[in-house]
DNA sequence: ACATTTTGTGTAACTCATACACAAAATTAA
DNA sequence: TTAATTTTGTGTATGAGTTACACAAAATGT
């Protein structure tokens, strides 16, 4: 009879002020006591997976996440956790900075958001789940607009273009990325301005969902690339 | 005390004379009786996904695969299987047309090269399995050389050009294909000859793994694309 | 020898990516 | 109130890369 158990992590991503974060939690009890990592558990007899990840963010951390997708299944280790045999079915998310901010910490857990730089040696294997994720984020945030899932409703084009620099880490022409970002026609400009500390007032834009939905209907292909 | 079963799954496309194919196998016996399905089974306690997918292909076909990377984890669908809560998850592989012979049937198993376009209704949800994998294989050629895993050691430009053409059911120009192929310099032109039937006799060409691993590593971008 | 099949090759037009600099609108400091 | 500072917003020329396109060469079969 077959004894392995399945679980779910969830690689949180957030970005704010040309900074990317990861979201952590640190078990107040248990075996791998003082080690941080990443939200997650073992899966419901009667849940499905992606339910799993929400229940587990919600419980642990009650972050609500912009974007979700599978990213791996861990399972080629067979002591990645040294008690069982488990396998972890892994996620990957995006959050926006409105909701950078945690509830309390509970009885059992401290949750925080950790810059990427900073993340420190993790239980399990999830620093490797760390890299994997953020190897996707790079690539994606190339091939499909899901940079958006960082930003707040209404941003700046200015902190678009600074998310592309910071998580790629490479540098962009401004000229050239506003005028390709634009040529998409999935960015609106609104009235409104945002009220910043210093220089010119810079208009709030909005990313239109569902006129990039409509492009991928039509096998348009999003792609930004820099040199 | 979670109850949840892990299987893997294994989609393997073989490619010979303009046609996709992948490896069906149908159980003799068994609750799903008469189904078709796709290679597969459950994981061993101290077995990891990828020896347990390479295990069954084994077992129950008989086939290596020059490509296998893993797909996606199915586990959604809490009655994907109807008799208990299996979570699946699915690896994608290719295989050289030299390798589309099969072993004899064994007592439990009948196992087949079925076209892509004559694929029937399979157990579970085997057909979605599939349609992702298609959708994985179209995306994954344009940017990676897996192509090759497709194809013997040495093939024609010919072969390759059609291979294309074939999975991306696109047209394409054979001397802009041709220049953009060659100029990644991961094809090297052997002196054999191929000995077709009628034309003008065509040089077999080689994929040098080697020569892209190192462009890889230095960061260069594989990309072919079409109108 | 003539028809058929398939390979192998170059160039011109055009599209897209890149490189690049300065004025405008606000705030802060002198 | 003037000047310095900060950040936004905009156009064009060059070059690189993609696309479109046609015909001769080498074999086999009739």
């Amino acid at each position: 009879m077959q004894q392995i158990r399945l679980a779910v992590d969830a690689i949180i991503f957030g970005y704010k002020e040309m900074e990317l974060y990861v979201l952590l939690i640190q078990q107040k009890f248990g075996s791998q006591n003082s080690y941080w990592a990443l939200p997650g558990g073992l899966v419901k007899e009667d849940e499905s997976l992606i339910d799993a990840v929400k229940r587990e963010l919600q419980e642990e951390t009650n972050v609500k996440v912009n974007y979700l997708e599978q990213l791996y299944t861990f399972g080629d280790d067979i002591t990645r956790d040294p008690r069982n045999r488990v396998v972890s079915v892994a996620y990957f998310g995006l959050v926006d900075p409105t909701k950078l901010i945690l509830k309390a910490d509970t009885d059992a857990d401290n949750v925080a958001w950790v810059k990427i730089k900073n993340v420190p040696n993790l239980a399990f294997d999830h620093n490797e789940m760390i890299t994997k994720a953020i190897m996707r984020l790079k690539d994606k945030l190339t091939y499909k607009p899901i940079g958006f899932g960082l930003l707040p409703e209404k941003f700046l084009f200015s902190e678009l273009e600074n998310l592309y620099t910071t998580i790629l880490e490479k540098e962009i022409d401004r000229r050239n990325f506003r005028k390709k970002m634009l040529s998409f026609g999935i960015i609106e400009e609104t009235e409104e301005f945002a009220n910043k500390k210093s220089g010119r007032p810079a208009k709030l834009y909005k990313f239109k969902y569902s006129e990039y939905q409509k492009l991928e209907r039509d096998g348009y292909h999003f792609e930004i690339k820099f040199a």
